[in-house]
DNA sequence: TTGGCAATCTGTAACGTTTCAGTGTATTGC
DNA sequence: GCAATACACTGAAACGTTACAGATTGCCAA
């Protein structure tokens, strides 16, 4: 029996995975001792830890994920919640290699988990938290009072918004600047002379929204312009819906002569909204909007836009999650990012 | 001891998450009887089944991931192998939709693994196959002679491929018949009357790009018109370099009057560089081009697309997927898209 | 010499699951 | 009446890891 089990346990030309059990029969070591050396635990000796380490290196050695998980509960992974139905295509993957890019060398996994509109938002949250399936989760279309953080932050996991609450709670978030975004358009707009401005807003209900509706207003009333309502629509609208509708205000003889838009897919159906009115942009109107890549210069060369960098929320997500893991603070793992200066076309 | 061993063991008023010896305690069953009962094996009574399967659902018993990867080796994990350095992939978002859609009701998480451009496109494959770190892989940018496909087949873990190979090797894919999508391209431009044509290609050395110059060589021939060459460009290439090239190409006397592109990202740098030339879309030159999304019409109403739907593609990618691990025939599991008409402007 | 202590190393148990090899019972066949 | 058999269930072991509680050694102070 005991020549059996050492001949299956001590197989040394294995062709399966090395396991500490393997390092162990190798370096002549206990497992124990192989576990602490890895690590660099201080009570193993200076050399036994270089040549456990070195042998770990030649052979290729990983450590198990489930033997990990199991025994620890750490599952080295962060999950990024989506919403399958809303999050505007182009943002999701730049968000996505953002995270990844700064998980690359780390022992982290990136898993997505989706919900869809019909769904309560907490529900992606409450079964990662209560399947302890992440260290870390990552969620965007952040409320002012965000079911979502409030749960993980009583029940103690690490997370990051894509924007900010407003509940008086202190977590680790990235957000752009959309007071900034709507004033700077603001105030680029009435440079231009332009003077009765409408606002293609963010989804009512996000906390971004209400940063936008109010950099927005506050500009207005700074630079002596004023709002023409346009309240029908916001981004998560179809291209369709917004496009029709952005026909009818365009229509109105109290129709603006300057538009700010907080998406570039909203910014084409727009345009092309002004354009089925008969409109001509940069003439009748000009339009100033968010872009998160550089396409819509080459949509109408007269667009006015301001860029969004999507990869950089990514990265300071991800960098945010792992540091509260890491055990930072979490007041101090937010960041803004601030909007460029608005960019007429440079061709 | 024992007394201690059962107080923490059978501990019922549990805050902490069920297991199966909290199931066996409850039912006062063993574990294993609770284990079979939950998974319907046969030798279970029927009655015991139901009682063990309503406490289960009762209490919210969800197996850990851990234990049962620790145990069996499954991971309950798909990958989705992903090139981050390809700009504008609004597609991947599309993908990442359908295959969440499709894995939503099973036990599968999605985890997204990344490679840069610089990286052998092997070693993300190679890693998640020695790591076991997924029951079945999903790769893009397929080539003909594919190793990571040859890999995976070696290795005989399930995979499936967006893009078909060509090494008669047979395995599970999902693709867009280019063949027919560039044809068609062609007879529709031939039949408006245009004779020289130019195609933007897919990226040089992946099945696709063979499939799409085919499709395109043939129909040419076919409808009896001429290819103007235009290597120097394909939809991996930059906006700049692309819309700069296409410029120095409508600029030639020889210029094309018919231009099929394979993607709506280079299109829109396609049209910047014929305008750039002095050339007017729909008068000078038509040009047909695929889109994911319903953008190019709201861009140029000439624009003439064909619609290729990248959430199709990843739902049926993860269902070949999931049916190889399921057992499946990998030869049943393949399946190509056919491209919708020639669609102008129907605004 | 002895006791104490620091420095290294080790075996065992446990995380939650499934599989293997049983253990009891009741029922059947003869 | 007894063995064979089907049925319903069970304990122990194992997957790979880490934490706990030692074990061994050498060295130094008393």
């Amino acid at each position: 029996m005991d020549r059996r089990a050492n001949e299956k346990d001590d197989d040394t030309s294995a062709k399966e995975r090395p396991t500490l059990k393997t390092l162990a029969f190798m370096t002549g070591l206990g497992v124990t001792t192989v576990s602490r050396a890895l690590k660099d635990a201080p009570e193993i000796g200076a050399e036994t830890r270089r040549r456990v380490q070195l042998v770990a290196k030649q052979i290729g050695y990983r450590p198990n994920r489930a033997g990990v998980r199991l025994r620890t509960g750490k599952t080295n992974v962060i999950s990024l919640v989506l919403n399958t139905e809303h999050e505007l295509m182009s943002f999701v993957s730049d968000i996505i290699y953002g995270v990844t890019e700064v998980i690359a060398d780390t022992p982290y996994h990136l898993i997505v988990t989706p919900y869809s509109r019909s769904q309560d938002p907490l529900d992606p949250v409450r079964y990662l938290v209560e399947t302890g399936s992440a260290d870390g989760v990552i969620i965007s279309r952040t409320q002012p009072n965000d079911p979502r953080a409030r749960f993980m932050l009583e029940r103690g996991i690490p997370f990051a918004t894509h924007g900010r609450t407003d509940m008086g709670l202190v977590h680790p978030y990235h957000d752009f600047d959309n007071y900034a975004f709507a004033g700077e358009a603001v105030r680029h707009l009435a440079g231009m002379g332009r003077r009765r401005l409408a606002l293609v807003t963010p989804p009512v209900g996000l906390t971004y929204y209400d940063h936008t509706v109010n950099g927005f207003a506050d500009a207005l009333s700074e630079v002596g312009a004023s709002e023409v309502p346009f309240n029908t629509v916001s981004i998560d609208h179809t291209i369709e819906q917004i496009r029709m509708r952005t026909a009818q205000l365009m229509r109105r003889e109290s129709r603006p002569d300057g538009i700010v838009s907080s998406a570039a897919a909203a910014t084409l159906a727009v345009v092309a909204g002004i354009e089925d009115a008969g409109l001509k942009l940069g003439r009748d109107v000009d339009v100033v909007s968010k872009q998160s890549s550089e396409l819509l210069h080459l949509f109408r060369r007269e667009l006015l836009v301001v860029n969004e960098n999507f990869r950089l929320a990514g990265s300071e997500l991800a960098r945010a999650v792992l540091g509260w893991i890491g055990g930072k603070e979490p007041g101090s793992l937010q960041s803004l990012s601030k909007p460029s200066e608005v960019l007429p076309y440079r061709g």
